[in-house]
DNA sequence: GCCCTGAATGAGAACGTTCTCATTCAGGGC
DNA sequence: GCCCTGAATGAGAACGTTCTCATTCAGGGC
């Protein structure tokens, strides 16, 4: 295989000093007369010439890539949030690697340090609970993909999620529902803290009663929409909607409806977070909430192609983008209890 | 900012060349005595010294960066491929760049532009149909996923979807259909003519008469699916039971007979192919062909990886993984017509 | 005719590794 | 005591850029 040709090659055939040539490939044409501008071009084209980054990066100091750390590409959430980071940084040179933490601090500390070995340009990553203190010794942008909460003194963009879950309450109680359950994600973590704060607001400002009955949690999975949605169908006086922490629960829970041959939304009203492709191909159609999963790409991107411009200058930013209800066929005004099959 | 430690500063703090430094780092133990090694070893704890790979990508011509690029990572096939790829690929210390071609030959130059630029030592790539005559400049190792028709010279990794069909088809006569529909993708495209070709070897297996009226052509989209399972149900003599050329059109074609009020799958058995997440929360869930999606993603690494580790010495491999059935709510034997309400 | 200015270009160090040779030196054989 | 061997280590070039200064030189002002 024979060697790639080098700048210094183009320059010999084209009798000027590399520094020339520098300033052609780099694209500071005013600087170079029109005559040697064309010799130069013409070497490059005749060599094949093609830039070396990897030489120009080590002197710069700059790499032009950036590493993105989400828990799993495989999760339904993150492969828009991805596709929005990749594009807006690509118009910008950029390459970014992606890679998959799984919630696990010590993957997640392994790409750390890849992003130090490689001298990656900046960092994107919803962190896992442990990476506060790893942070530190980045020396490098970071934006962080949610709340934010935790995690003081970098950029981060989220969805405006209290408001959201308010919205969908809204939305049901406007149709007549006034039993409405919430199934919540897992307790531990603290967004799902935040939807159940929300749900007790709701039922502050409209006069509703708590009936803990009415709140079950679980994970985020298929398997917790299910068993969560019998537990409440079994109920002796069962919810007329339910509100799911997520679309996966959602989907669970209408999947269980469906199998104890409860019809949604006659019976039974269901809305969602997220709007996941899957919510759109559910049978019924899930109402839901949309997250602009693309659009947080897209603005962590560009908050940390303004971090690489213009370093501390800039202050602080936590974006919040705001959510919106998006209605299906899983929800309807509430049936009478007693027409139930 | 202070500078970041380099291997000459290890070596002045620990008295030895950078040479020796070197060595240590590279995990060469054998060749230094176990007291230098004890003191470089104390002084880049000391430093906090981590390697700069790009200084030494540039003196070693290997980066340890691979690209991947396929069509869009908001499909729902490609995730998965993916995380097959980037799991394996990671167990070696590579990383790796994930791009979205779109279809879209151009850009899909440009990435393989990128490739080379930045000096990328591989390449795996579900190429757009333009792209054979580039390839012939990519100066680096290329596995192909998909069929490889087309592309001879290189490694490629593929479910072997003729069988799978036949499958399928089998599985559909068994439970006792005659009538069996083929919504099949864009006949432009190579792979659905031998989805096609398939489900005609499978009629004459069987003498069953080729009836026109039962294939349906789109795209694979959710809305060919629905205007090809409209087109099915209205006919005079609709089929008993509808193979799908992939999962999106199938859950398109069940929303259809849903809401034409068809009973799935008593009064139509349904039946898909991929088995993306989603197939297993449709409601019924989906019948499907399985293909192996991760461990298409894990074979393209492997192959990449030898042919990395033995360059041309390795004969070129054409992989071809097999597909499953999987059983789900979408199918079951056929009902008579007329018991239809 | 001389000097000054600024445009155009070149020389060469530097980025931080790796890797080839060269050098040092201890220990054993005679 | 001398030589040889091999283990341990060091010197310094090289990878292909970028970038700072230095140099060249044409043209204009006086």
């Amino acid at each position: 295989m024979p060697k790639r040709p080098t700048i210094v090659d183009v320059a010999k055939l084209a009798g000027v000093s590399k520094a020339t040539v520098a300033r052609v490939v780099n694209g500071q044409h005013d600087i170079v007369s029109q005559e040697t501008q064309k010799r130069v071009v013409d070497a490059i084209d005749k060599l094949g010439y093609e830039r070396n980054s990897i030489a120009g990066s080590l002197r710069t100091d700059k790499t032009f890539m950036i590493a993105l750390s989400i828990p799993d590409i495989t999760n339904p959430f993150w492969p828009e949030v991805t596709r929005g980071v990749q594009d807006t940084l690509e118009t910008s040179e950029y390459a970014v690697v992606t890679v998959n933490s799984d919630w696990d601090a010590a993957r997640e500390l392994k790409y750390l340090r890849m992003v130090r070995r490689n001298r990656f340009d900046g960092l994107i990553i919803n962190p896992t609970d442990a990476s506060s203190t790893y942070f530190r010794d980045m020396e490098v942008p970071i934006v962080l993909l949610g709340s934010g909460n935790g995690y003081a003194g970098y950029d981060s963009v989220g969805s405006d999620t209290e408001s959201a879950v308010q919205i969908a309450l809204d939305y049901l109680y406007s149709l007549g529902h006034r039993r409405i359950a919430l199934i919540a994600g897992l307790s531990a973590r603290r967004k799902n803290t935040s939807r159940y704060h929300s749900y007790v607001a709701f039922l502050a400002r409209n006069q509703l009663k708590l009936d803990p009955e009415l709140v079950v949690h679980g994970d985020f999975s298929l398997q917790a929409g299910q068993d969560a949605m019998r537990q409440l169908l079994s109920l002796p006086h069962p919810p007329s909607a339910v509100f799911a922490a997520n679309d996966i629960i959602a989907i669970g829970a209408m999947q269980t409806a469906a199998a104890m041959n409860w019809r949604i939304p006659e019976q039974i009203s269901i809305i969602g977070m997220d709007d996941i492709y899957m919510a759109s191909t559910s049978l019924p159609p899930l109402t839901t909430i949309a997250k602009p999963k693309y659009e947080i790409g897209v603005e962590a991107a560009r908050l940390l192609l303004a971090r690489l411009e213009y370093g501390d200058d800039l202050p602080i930013r936590a974006v919040r983008l705001p959510c919106e209800l998006v209605v299906r066929g899983s929800t309807a005004p509430p049936a009478e209890m007693t027409s139930r099959l």
